[in-house]
RNA sequence: GGGCCGUUAGCUCAAUGGUAGAGCAACGGACUCUUAAUCCGCAGGUUCUAGGUUCGAGUCCUAGACGGCCCA
């Protein structure tokens, strides 16, 4: 198959002028040299003579160091025979010294460089007498011509659908775009060391499903030719991780993209990326500590601190999180509704009429309490809360309590109105998970098109034995969202979804 | 899917239905410690698209595209 794309055609003046050079510099040679070698990053020399005390002008000097650097010219001020100009790495900014006299023929070459270009320098460390840390530059070199003009420098990109669209730009520009991605990073990083630290595996399963399962979702279909196979993105790997822990892996996790055939939203996008682990011989009570503190952890990897602020709302992470039971969080906050009424079906759907809730005919009361709690409980939920105690009706995967089989031994972890985490103490006894998903065929054929398939081969493992499990799915871009203080799921994902660009 | 809002120069934004402008960037010039450099000069437009109303539309109407926010 093939796919041809036509290139932007917006050349305009500014494109057609940084062109002319380019043609202009092909006949000087390689226009796209490779052979230039930088051995020291701005952010780098920006923190080793950070302390002015000690590196005064005279002291730089003194230990006359010299560097080599490269990065995009982001700033371009010249004063005749003397210019300033900046360059950007991906550890910072170092302003860059020219003279004509130390320069010569690259100093008027220079002249003719464009912001966006991308530079390689050598020279000497300095500081100026406004004591900027600068770089005394006696060769200079253009390693790449930017051909389109880079957004104003004072305002930046702020066109919010350009900013997701050409994220290259956006990064070049917009110093709080690269702080978010920075910190991402550092959480996830922090997520896995502080897995690995409790003995988890970090392991891989397939993204593409021959039967989707795991979550009570939408899958993609996507077709495999040779096979001539019908396949599935995989909407979570909770299937494939239980496997693994029947085969003997018993902390194991995977932080892997899922994806769901549902709306975008400021909440939503179709992939997006969770980690679930699977720890043997623990209970979802040792999973919430678990999850507790890797919150925690995580928050003080990517942000510095517990103490977050969200949506102009200050949450912290220091103290322990609450615990409630679903059941008491909608009591709370519905005193119309009496406790001996919860599994009373008739009773609460006359509760949902008066809530605005449209009640489906085969909703038992455990789906209905769900309704209710995300109606009127869950948007409140602004500081750390787990609730615990899900109706067995909603939770297909998760064992059902000993005491209450109504209800499961299960968690969700809600910070700033939004569900972070899910976990339970799995279910593994086969024959109640053959039960519930034949549950969930007859759902699926009555039109529940989220329902989930029979899946024989994780029966055949359960019957192998699965050993007792304690399990944690965490929404990764959503924790980023609240580490970061970003509104938009958008913000988190370096290329979020967006409609195909349509050409003018 | 529904509601509201937006789309004007490379970027950020103006413009009672009556000649489409500014700042930055660019271009020409001056300037050897600037940092939103400064000063002088000059240029830059499919006003998202397609229709319609009007003597006249960036502006009003209809439909559509893309985006944002809210709701489902």
């Amino acid at each position: 198959m093939t796919e041809t794309t036509t290139p932007i055609v917006d050349e305009n003046r500014l494109i057609a002028e940084r062109r002319a050079k380019l043609h202009e510099l092909r006949t000087h040679g390689n226009a796209y040299p490779n052979d230039f070698h930088p051995d020291a990053f701005a952010g780098q020399l920006q923190d080793d003579y950070a302390d002015k005390e000690q590196w005064s002008a005279e002291a730089i000097d003194g230990i006359a160091r010299r560097v080599r650097v490269a990065g995009r010219m982001l700033a371009k001020r010249i004063m005749g025979k003397a210019a300033f100009t900046q360059i950007q790495d991906q550890s910072g900014r170092i302003q860059l010294f020219l003279q004509q006299s130390t320069l010569g023929e690259s100093y008027e070459a220079f002249k003719g460089f464009d912001v966006g270009d991308i530079l390689g320098a050598e020279g000497q460390v300095m500081r100026t007498k406004t004591g900027e840390l600068s770089i005394k530059v006696d060769r200079l070199r253009l390693l790449t011509k930017s051909l389109r003009p880079l957004p104003d420098k004072w305002h930046g990109l702020e066109n919010v659908e350009q900013r997701y669209r050409q994220r290259y730009v956006d990064l070049i520009v917009n110093e709080d775009s690269r702080r978010v991605f920075a910190l991402r990073s550092r959480a996830v990083r922090a997520i896995r060391d502080f897995m690995e630290g409790r003995g988890f595996v970090e392991v891989e399963t397939p993204m593409m499903h021959p039967i989707p399962g795991g979550a009570t979702a939408r899958p993609f279909v996507t077709h495999h030719n040779a096979l001539d196979l019908q396949m599935y993105l995989r909407v979570a790997p909770e299937l494939y991780l239980k496997r693994l822990v029947v085969g003997g892996l018993d902390r194991v996790f995977e932080i892997n993209r899922n994806f769901r055939n549902e709306g975008v939203s400021t909440r939503h996008n179709p992939e997006f990326t969770m980690l679930e682990s699977y720890q043997a011989y623990a209970t979802f009570n040792e999973v919430m500590d678990m999850t507790e503190a890797m919150i925690r952890c995580a928050a003080q990897a990517g942000a510095g601190t517990t103490s977050l602020n969200w949506e102009g709302r200050a949450i912290d992470l220091g103290p322990a999180f609450a615990r409630t039971r679903m059941d008491d969080a909608v009591l709370a906050v519905n005193p119309e509704i009496r406790r001996e009424q919860l599994r009373d079906r008739e009773a609460m759907v006359a509760h949902c009429a008066r809530l605005g809730i449209h009640v489906k005919k085969d909703y038992g009361w455990g789906k209905i309490l769900l309704e209710i709690f995300e109606k009127t409980v869950e948007q409140n939920l602004v500081q750390p809360t787990f609730i615990t105690a899900h109706p067995t009706e909603v939770s297909p995967l998760a064992r059902a309590n000993d005491q209450d089989p109504g209800i499961t031994d299960r968690f969700e972890l809600f910070i700033g109105g939004k569900e972070l985490a899910n976990g339970f103490s799995e279910l593994n006894d086969p024959e109640d998970q053959a039960a519930r998903f034949l549950a969930q065929v007859e759902a699926k054929d009555s039109g529940d098109d989220e329902a989930m398939h029979f899946d024989a081969d994780y029966i055949r493992a359960l019957e192998y034995g699965l050993p007792p499990t304690g399990g944690l799915g965490v929404g990764i871009d959503r924790l980023v969202m609240l580490i970061a203080d970003v509104p938009s799921i958008r913000d988190v994902l370096l290329f979020p979804y967006m409609r195909p660009e349509v050409e003018r």
